[in-house]
DNA sequence: TCAATTATGTACTGAACGGTACAAATATAT
DNA sequence: ATATATTTGTACCGTTCAGTACATAATTGA
């Protein structure tokens, strides 16, 4: 164990508090004062575990996608051998009680972090790590869909990156949705609605 | 006429700059220097003219829905009697132009304030507002289904309220796509996708 | 025990924030 | 001409911003 007086608080939790303030408010709109109050530490302890607010964003937003985004695309990709239709209401659904779950902020964070990315006070690197991660989360999107088709569970004009490009879409959609206060049933009544869109072969034939 | 020096700028033009300045930052990120210095007047003339930077915000979003959501929704109402699937093109594909326009700010003003709003900076007045406007714009698009449907353009079963959350959600996507910089086709691509996943009844049967 | 190391709390920095006071400039009405 | 009304430019207000200096407190290794 090093020399020094031991920090006193958890910073794993810390930078999950710093998360849901970002994702509440977006990078501009947080203040260091809204950091320091709501994670319970003051400014020097702050800097001295996170870097700087444009660090401790970058690490807010990449929990939030290895915590939330990433493990839902990876169960959409490897949730056994059900259905597709059942897959694709599992991810949807699961997306859906996140955006809309009490304990977090309504919406997506990376959804509202991809709209304010471009302003002007919005650090040009934030926005090239956002960029980075959505081109990772729609490969994994696509891949599934290509992987699905060649199983033959859609018709055989079906395109995955076309399918992709809209099921991401919807996504997307749903979150601003949620955002604006939408409930969870509204959400649910849309995602059913856009599955039953795809071209999806019935086990039955 | 009245009394008094006379301004020496365009109070319209100066309201769709400041439009474009909000539509770019968002209402945290932009401040009252992006501002003047983009409108080319001081700050006393601004306060004089649109009151205070939340009041100016407000003018701006009605502007933005007024000059650019409004009359595409309209256009999508009274569209001459052209079939539905040349309707929802017609207005998606503007959509998309309007989200893609080198012009102006990449995205949608409307879909970057709802994902601002409810943030602790972000005035309860205006989060009214924008709550307000976008019921308005529901019950146009969900008006547009009703109507096509009770003209036999649909499969009997169809639901003008799910058919237009859905449409409103591939919208809202197509919006935070453009904002992270997809391309018009990419977008069309979607646009297209989406349409032909609507349960619309040809004009040959 | 005591030097070295790390975290904490307070108090501060210069810059930027939204907003305004006020005098000079410019227009109209009489 | 002159009183009145309105806009403009400058210079300022108090507050908050992100970030830091520094002294004190706590922990470790020797």
């Amino acid at each position: 164990m090093n020399a020094g007086r031991k920090r006193n608080f958890e910073k794993d939790e810390a930078l999950d508090k710093a998360m849901r303030v970002f994702w509440e408010n977006g990078y501009s709109g947080t203040s260091l004062s809204d950091l320091t109050t709501e994670l319970g530490i003051n400014k020097p302890s702050l800097y001295a575990a996170f870097g700087n607010k444009e660090k401790l964003f970058e690490s807010s937003i990449e929990r939030y996608v290895s915590e939330y985004i990433a493990p839902r695309l990876h169960n959409l990709d490897t949730n056994s051998d059900a259905p597709v239709k059942q897959k694709l209401k599992d991810f949807l659904y699961s997306v859906i009680e996140l955006q809309t779950e009490n304990e977090s902020p309504n919406g997506c964070f990376f959804v509202k972090s991809q709209c304010e990315s471009g302003s002007v006070g919005f650090p040009e690197d934030m926005t090239l790590l956002i960029e980075k991660m959505n081109v990772m989360n729609e490969e994994m999107v696509k891949q599934f869909f290509q992987s699905e088709i060649s199983k033959g569970h859609f018709t055989k004009d079906a395109d995955p990156k076309e399918m992709s490009g809209f099921l991401l879409s919807v996504l997307f959609g749903l979150a601003v949705q949620a955002r604006s206060g939408k409930s969870r049933k509204q959400l649910q009544q849309i995602a059913n609605y856009t599955i039953n869109a795809l071209p999806i072969l019935d086990v039955n034939g």
